[in-house]
DNA sequence: CGGTAAGTTGAATCTAGTCAAGAAACGTGG
DNA sequence: CCACGTTTCTTGACTAGATTCAACTTACCG
């Protein structure tokens, strides 16, 4: 493990206090996997395991890279707090948003396979996040092997999640978008406590537009028109859900949306949903730490 | 393991006879993980292991349902041979079309976080996939500890795929969408062996303008023109390229596309794949698991 | 051979992009 | 606290490109 220690990692997996129980804030300090499961919306069942075991956390400032696509693989990382950015960018200079990773949502499993990233991570402002290296990736499966599992779940999850983005792109016209994208942030952010009708953007229409597919003159028109419509009330990056629902219908003219493209905040989700992936998480009966697989396959 | 069998699964996941090395054709055969490991294009070290463990095959007929979106997850795919077709259906009927799983991909990864899988697969022709049971998962990895590592890896380049499909969607007009899309089977074909210039597509227009967010006509009209641009030669479904270059220039005017849009796994994986040639650890003792990432992490 | 599904092509429409100007917010330094 | 420049956002007029509607051709399958 000490071998494939990367200078800023900041490693510190390993057994620390048992009296450590909450999560420290600042720089360098380690993070219970107890709160790293809470932060994923995963339960997990090894409650003695839980208190032993720590990640090292990082703090990015605005406007800093955490990831840099190309750069060798060698970390998985889960925001804790803030908002990132993730994009393509081509060598021309012109940059293609992939997705707005906030707290609990996974940063660079994009460079398992390749060995290298493949997509930037920039913090849009200050952020914190959990470092999860993967030189003791071996050692904490091997320590409680349930943990694959949640490995397993949340690229799962992740992949969801851009397929239904790839929906998004596919079917739908500028205000659909925009308003698949409000109520995506709504459920996210209310997910995580936060309002759900209102709340603060943290990137720019060029931002927004560039991950929609759209430019931003097309972005703030689209708002402007949910706006006048009633809708929605916009202030610059101040947003006020007004009706929910006509905004789910902008989307869904006539009832088609594959149920999860917008997250139903804590609907039922029929069999079958593809639910947010963020929210609607299913408690998961108290089991054995065993086999990943077998616990998946328990569900 | 037999717990959770369904009916169709046919599992016959085991060991199996030392001398049935090749993988036999006919339906409810068995393939060895050997064939396995090749078809995903990932190289695999335990070369004892390999010869005694096999997954059980199913065929799949054109038009036939192998998944349907809700369905509880039970089992990873891969596919061996023809190919699919993955759909969101919204219940008004129209589909759209996510992706074209063949040979050597993987379908159902959807299904692990929520425990349901979120899209539909179709077969285009008849084909054949390897049926991974979740079921029979806990009992593979205990065995070779190393599987994981695929199972890691095949997830990160689904989810670099689907990136790159977003990408596609988001910046790419109809012309440059097809190009990408010609180019994007070209490359997969390629890999598999057949001609990257001339080959025949296996999906209606309909279903190529849903999967790249375009209308069939529009789809008609960007191979026409592509077509009497010279840069190929399209006769209903059978395409031939005679200007790769050109047809990247369409997509990238000037010079931008990020790596990787159009290479499909599979065929020469980037530097620092998991190559890792020994492993050769006897299967039987219990290997304590946490050797996958120690494999990623050895790259 | 006839019926159906798939593909091509044309003309009109409409949506989002482009170009351009101006307004509002933010940060910095006086 | 205010003046200033910069960035971000909004709005309008025009254009390019994709959709729509529709006719027609071609392949496919009994």
């Amino acid at each position: 493990m000490t071998a494939a220690m990367s200078h800023y990692d900041a490693l510190d997996f390993g057994t620390i206090d048992q009296g450590t129980t909450s999560a420290p804030d600042h720089e360098g300090a380690n993070l219970s996997v107890r709160e790293l499961t809470r932060l994923l919306h995963i339960d997990y069942p090894d409650e003695a395991w839980l208190a032993r075991t720590a990640f090292a956390l990082r703090r990015v400032r605005e406007g800093e890279a955490l990831i840099r696509a190309g750069d060798k693989f060698h970390s998985l990382y889960i925001v804790r707090s803030g908002c990132f950015k993730t994009v393509y960018t081509d060598f021309s200079g012109s940059e293609q948003v992939l997705g707005f990773p906030m707290c609990g949502d996974l940063m660079g499993a994009d460079g398992i396979d390749g060995g290298h990233y493949s997509s930037t991570a920039v913090s849009l402002d200050t952020s914190e996040v959990v470092i999860v290296p993967l030189a003791s990736l071996a050692r904490l499966v091997s320590e409680c092997p349930s943990l694959e599992a949640l490995l397993y779940r949340v690229l799962s999850r992740e992949l969801v999640r851009v397929q239904n983005m790839a929906w998004t792109l596919g079917t739908l016209g500028a205000e659909g978008r925009v308003a698949a994208f409000l109520l995506s942030m709504s459920a996210r952010l209310g997910a995580l406590g936060y309002s759900r009708c209102s709340f603060n953007l943290r990137m720019t229409r060029q931002e927004i537009g560039s991950y929609l597919g759209l430019k931003l003159e097309t972005v703030s028109r689209a708002l402007s028109a949910l706006n006048t419509a009633g809708i929605i009330q916009v202030h610059q990056r101040s947003i006020d859900i007004v009706d929910a629902a006509a905004l789910r219908g902008v989307i869904d003219p006539a009832a088609g949306a594959p149920e999860g493209i917008v997250p139903h905040p804590g609907s039922a989700a029929a069999p079958g949903g593809v639910k947010d992936g963020r929210c609607a998480r299913k408690p998961r009966s108290q089991v054995p730490p065993g086999r990943a697989w077998r616990e998946l396959a328990a569900a």
